[in-house]
DNA sequence: CGTCTTATTTTGTACATACATTATCGCACC
DNA sequence: GGTGCGATAATGTATGTACAAAATAAGACG
């Protein structure tokens, strides 16, 4: 019976609905509240997500449980579940059990911001990227350099970078790599492609850690980046970890007014949803 | 049959399952490269992702089809499409259908910084976070200011509002609210709780931008955040906007050896993975 | 030999069913 | 009146089943 009951997905209007198993429902044949467009679960995920965004739902408000939207949208309640349960998975909603579902509240401080590859952010301005590898040395952790998170003593690639966009540098770059970690990259000379995606291409990481300050520039990298002492500069650290490795560790140094870092966070409903 | 199969939840051993359904599976009774632990979907996403980002799976590589993996670990067909297609909603795989599922590449680039409230900052650091409205007025768009994603004309409110941590500034910001979205800030006094975190709190949002850059304190600024001119310092420009509405446009101006954005992401299966 | 059509494989969605899990509510009992 | 404990209501998970949709592969036909 329910066989027949589904709704067609190829006709969106969906106008066929048999009725015989839901006699009761007033409406005979649309679903109320529903678009019509995509996967069932898709458009309860709109409709739910379109009441709290409008506000028609507010912040810490109770949702009818899964048996009650399961019948208003004219579903089944596992077709319900689906969409419920990624709008929280998607911060949307909390649910706990036999308390309810309910709208989250200050899911608003969870802003943030892309940071892309220098070379993707040139080539997309249309200007010509290019990098010069100033240095490039191999040594043991303690010697010259101290890497906290790294034993000491273990076999370090130390990088010196220089970023352009149009001939201008843009972009300092020091970089260590832990050669216990990926190995391959002592034989890798970095002449076309930089070592920023070669490693981004290579090697998996499983989590990132950034930090982003200003800074006024010393002389020798102003010297280096063709700006005047003193001028104010990006610095990014950036460490990446894998298996409980730290396999890489950054710093970028950017001109203040030649480069900036930005981006568009959206909600993930708000993009299902083209609000 | 099925029904007996199923693995206890409570019992997580695994050890009890009937094997007459599999008589062709060598091993008995716990599932292979399972560990037992919470419910069988999140033990098949964490084999999975543990064989990608243990190397095991290349970027780019064919998994078996869901039929094959479904008597590989010895559950059911949908239990392991919801793994997998959870997977694929975090970017690690990609679904194609008839093709089969591939192991996502250059999903690597996908940095990101949260971005918080400068009061949460503050406060977890263990300071005292004050903040002082300097200037508070009601305008027009086009007025003094030019708001470019509003029409001219709008009633606006303008904020400056200086962010104090142990009573030493750290952070000037100048806040534009669209009073035509948001008419209830005009009766808010502000007194206690400071804008950003009112308008986070009340407003909801669908899409916010960021632009970050580092510049020298101008001369009233640098007199404003008790440095000398010229210090470098960190500018955050946020507009957040919903329902096609401008909400909010803010410009954060930080001191940059008092202040720095700093954060962790990680992949969202390391989390459950513990990597 | 190329092109169109048809078959097949693989993923995607929907529904039914069953039971597990968990927090809350309310009542009995001290 | 508090406290514990069981009933209950809600979500969570797992499986079966049945089709739908899409894309590739294979074959028919010009």
């Amino acid at each position: 019976m329910q066989g027949l009951a589904r709704q067609s997905l190829t006709d969106r209007g969906g106008a066929e609905r048999g009725l015989a198993d839901r006699a009761a429902a007033p409406q005979p044949d649309f679903r109320p509240g529903l678009d019509g467009k995509g996967p069932l679960f898709g458009q309860i995920k709109r409709a739910v997500a379109g009441q709290i965004l409008r506000g028609h739902w507010q912040a810490g408000e109770r949702l009818p449980n899964e048996e009650q939207l399961s019948s208003l949208y004219g579903v089944s309640r596992q077709t319900v579940h689906k969409a419920i349960a990624l709008l929280a998975r998607e911060g949307f909603l909390v649910r706990r059990r036999r308390a309810g579902t309910f709208v989250a509240t200050g899911r608003h401080d969870r802003f943030a911001l892309p940071i892309e590859d220098i070379g993707d952010v040139v080539a997309r301005a249309g200007s010509l990227y290019e990098f010069r590898i100033l240095d490039r040395r191999s040594l043991r952790n303690g010697e010259a350099v101290r890497w906290p998170d790294v034993p000491d003593g273990t076999p370090i690639l130390s990088l010196d970078c220089l970023h352009l966009s149009d001939g201008t540098p843009i972009q300092f770059e020091r970089r260590l790599v832990n050669l216990d970690a990926v190995p391959e990259v002592a034989a890798e000379p970095f002449d076309s492609v930089p070592p920023s995606r070669w490693l981004v291409d290579q090697v998996p990481w499983s989590s990132a850690e950034h930090t982003v300050r200003a800074v006024n520039a010393t002389a020798d990298m102003a010297a280096l980046l063709g700006v005047e002492p003193g001028a104010a500069c990006l610095s990014i650290r950036r460490q990446t970890v894998h298996l409980n490795r730290a396999i890489t560790l950054v710093h970028f140094l950017s001109v203040g007014d030649r480069f900036s870092l930005s981006g568009a966070s959206i909600t993930d409903s708000a993009t299902e949803l083209n609000l």
